[in-house]
DNA sequence: GCAAGGTC
């Protein structure tokens, strides 16, 4: 039998269906479908199935030692089990592997994983590799009439990446968490993507609050005919001379000149993911929710794979067939005025074949999905018409104005087609319509106006924004960079979006690019794939590169340990101001969240055991000090973060104690007037049913209730429910003047 | 309980 290898499940069936001449029998194999014709089998696995870890005996964070971990053997386990138990059985059977897996390098190494797992089974197997770019039919079928060799030197590089990931991770992330005291669930952690990436938000807020702002005027003023006009000059940096400008502005301004041009705007380039993503946050969605959803529509067949390099549309893709799936729906209109066009996909710069831009491959109504589905899947059928439609164009006019000799301008924009954008709605741009003017025209000035302002800090970097810098600097993949973001707010490393780092973050960072400089800067991915180079190109071995790593990683160590009782000084300082919630209203000493003996939580004062204030917090979730305060308390508002939830904003903990001892005090009011009812006299449990049906469930609600009606609806009589109703009256108040 | 990389 001649068993057939593909990297995922949807690609297993696809190479199926084109290399059987008929339909494939499906067979499932330790819950796994495989696919069968001929004497061949094809079968999917789920990226890796097997995964690098230490052996047994290193999990205790603070007894092994770093230097151990850093020199321990790594070893390769089953990650997928069922993958793995099916893999064997087929390859038992198979006296033929090809590896089909993607045509990159953890695809190679995806491949020699199944491939191990095979000649486990059956070590007289033989193996070739087919690659492939697409799965078309031409090039499947191609690819398989001549299959090359496994690649074992590109499979080692991506290996070696595994195991150096593994051991500085690893190391550093059990040295700060050790050092800086926070173990367990809150522990603090250090990788060679997520470092420089937090590196680049940290640094990016030392760079605003260093910014020292400096004032500039500008001057404008307003015409006859509603004609806006600003001072040519812009900026102007002397108060004095912005004034003095202002100052000898008269009472009529003089058309020196009128410009038109056309000016022509291009349509995007098709969706990568790095692109998506931030068209997505764009929109308000974070990275993560985006892949979430985009995944969700790939796996229900609306949209083409969303973890895509390429912003090319290959020659195969019928551009036309899949347009007109629109020609019903809702994109009807946009549908049509694209194919009444010239259809010219725009392309982007970026060619590459692992797979198609993302598109949408099926149509879908609004009430085939929830709301933000559908708001992402609007957004990529969208962004696919806008690739085939034709330019934006507009003319643009630049208008020259003199007022007393001082230059003034005024900008107008018009649209004259719009082209992609009547179908594009998410990167607006405004029209600007001036009015109707001759060169050498006089305009009565109607008001003039000197503003001061203010040049503003940069501005913190936004998911989408951050996505595309780490996308630049060549930090993680396209299927990992939202993984990283969604981690630094899991380690309450950064809060909000836009980003902003917290103190435990600017402490992490801090120690790291003192002592460890390499693992808080992309250079360090970038040598790292130098070396996968090498290693690939068989000029050096995985071993060697792993063993240098190893040495570095020693350095490093030598480095930490020598200082790290003052590195553990800074971390816990940073650890605690971000723990900080407010000062104490009773004594003035900071308010700091403490951990109960039982794992409990809750806000002190620093002040105790000379003041005992306190305030309670929940049992679960992440604890986060938001950087907005109570304006009644001065105290820190406060978010819960748990895992799979939507975060919870508690707000100021002292108003929300405040909230709900008020109305835990109404639930015990209710709770003895009902008891009390039950108390009075000749009422039963058969009576206090009836009452509870006619709407008296209290003591006071009897007390408050009209006799009468209260004795047609529940058949009592009158008389006593006169009777417990002076009854209630005075133990109710009784009750509340205790 | 650590990383980053595949995929669902």
């Amino acid at each position: 039998m001649h068993l057939i290898i593909a990297e995922k499940h949807n690609v297993a069936k696809r190479i199926a269906q084109i290399l059987a001449g008929s339909k494939p029998k499906v067979k499932r194999v330790h819950g796994i479908e495989a696919f069968y014709f001929d004497d061949k089998v094809v079968m999917g696995l789920s990226g890796h199935i097997v995964g690098v870890d230490y052996p047994p005996g290193y999990n205790n964070w603070q007894k092994v030692d770093y230097r151990d971990l850093i020199h321990a053997e790594v070893v390769t386990r089953p990650t997928q089990g069922k993958i793995v138990s099916a893999l064997h059985d087929l390859g038992k059977d198979a006296d033929r592997i090809t590896i089909a897996t993607d045509y990159d390098r953890e695809g190679e190494l995806i491949g020699v994983e199944a491939l191990r797992i095979a000649e486990d089974a059956n070590p007289t197997i033989k193996a070739d590799r087919v690659r492939f770019s697409a799965i078309t039919k031409g090039e499947i079928q191609d690819a398989f009439e001549s299959p090359g060799e496994v690649d074992f030197d590109l499979a080692s590089s991506g290996e070696a990446r595994q195991v150096v990931d593994l051991i500085w991770g690893a190391a550093l992330t059990r040295f700060i968490s050790i050092t800086s005291g926070r173990l367990g669930k809150g522990f603090l952690s250090v990788g060679r993507v997520q470092s420089p990436t937090l590196a680049l938000i940290v640094d990016r807020e030392k760079e605003i609050e260093a910014f020292k702002p400096q004032p500039y005027w500008e001057i404008s003023a307003c015409l006859e005919k509603d004609l806006r006009v600003k001072h040519e000059k812009g900026r102007i940096w002397e108060g004095d001379l912005a004034r003095s400008i202002f100052e000898e502005l008269g009472e009529v301004a003089t058309v020196v000149s009128i410009k038109e041009k056309t000016r022509t705007d291009r349509p995007p380039a098709p969706f990568d993911t790095t692109a998506f993503i931030s068209a997505a946050s764009g929109i308000g969605f974070s990275a993560a929710n985006a892949m979430r959803i985009a995944e969700w529509l790939y796996t229900s067949g609306f949209i083409s794979y969303p973890r895509t390099e390429n912003t090319v549309y290959p020659k195969t893709l019928d551009l036309r067939a899949l347009v007109s799936i629109f020609k019903k729906g809702p994109f009807r209109e946009d549908a049509e005025r694209v194919l009444s066009g010239p259809m010219v996909p725009t392309r982007g710069k970026r060619f590459s074949t692992d797979h198609p831009p993302i598109y949408p491959t099926a149509p879908a109504a609004k009430a085939d999905m929830k709301p933000d589905q559908w708001k992402i899947y609007e957004l990529v059928v969208r962004r696919f018409l806008a690739t085939l439609s034709g330019p934006s164009r507009w003319i643009v006019m630049n208008v020259r104005v003199e007022i007393d000799g001082q230059p003034f301008r005024a900008t107008g924009a018009r649209q004259i087609e719009a082209g992609w954008r009547a179908c594009y709605p998410y990167s607006k741009a405004a029209e600007e319509i001036l009015p109707q003017l001759s060169e050498g025209e006089k305009l009565r000035v109607l008001g003039k106006e000197l503003e001061e302002k203010e040049t503003q800090p940069p501005s913190r970097y936004g998911q989408g924004r951050l996505v595309k810098l780490m996308d630049e600097l060549g930090l993680g993949t396209k299927s990992t960079r939202h993984e990283i973001i969604s981690k630094l707010y899991a380690r309450a490393y950064v809060q909000g979006n836009p980003m902003k780092p917290t103190n435990t973050a600017y402490a992490v960072v801090e120690a790291l690019q003192q002592h460890s400089p390499n693992i808080t800067k992309p250079d360090m991915t970038r040598t790292l794939e130098e070396d996968m180079t090498k290693i690939a190109n068989g000029h050096v071995g995985e071993e060697a590169v792993i063993e240098e790593s190893r040495s570095m990683l020693d350095a490093v160590f030598d480095d930490l340990l020598r200082h790290q009782e003052e590195i553990g000084t800074t971390l816990r300082e940073g650890l605690r101001t971000d723990k900080i919630v407010g000062l104490c209203q009773i004594c003035g000493h900071e308010l700091i969240i403490r951990r109960g003996r039982r794992g409990s939580r809750f806000i002190g004062c620093a002040g105790y055991p000379d003041c005992t204030f306190t305030l309670p917090l929940p049992k679960f979730g992440m604890i986060v000090v938001t950087d907005k305060a109570c304006e009644e308390h001065g105290m820190q508002q406060i978010r819960i973060i748990n895992k799979g939830k939507r975060p919870w904003d508690l707000g100021c903990p002292k108003c929300n104690f405040d909230q709900w001892q008020a109305k835990k005090a109404e639930e015990a009011k209710k709770k003895t007037e009902v008891d009390l009812l039950a108390k009075i006299p000749g009422i039963g449990p058969k009576t206090l049913e009836k009452l509870g049906a006619a709407g008296v469930k209290t003591a006071l609600d009897l007390a408050g209730a009209e006799a009468e009606a209260l004795a047609e609806k529940t058949g009592l009589t009158k008389k006593k429910i006169s009777s417990w109703q002076l009854l209630a009256k005075t133990m109710v108040n009784e009750a509340q003047s205790c």
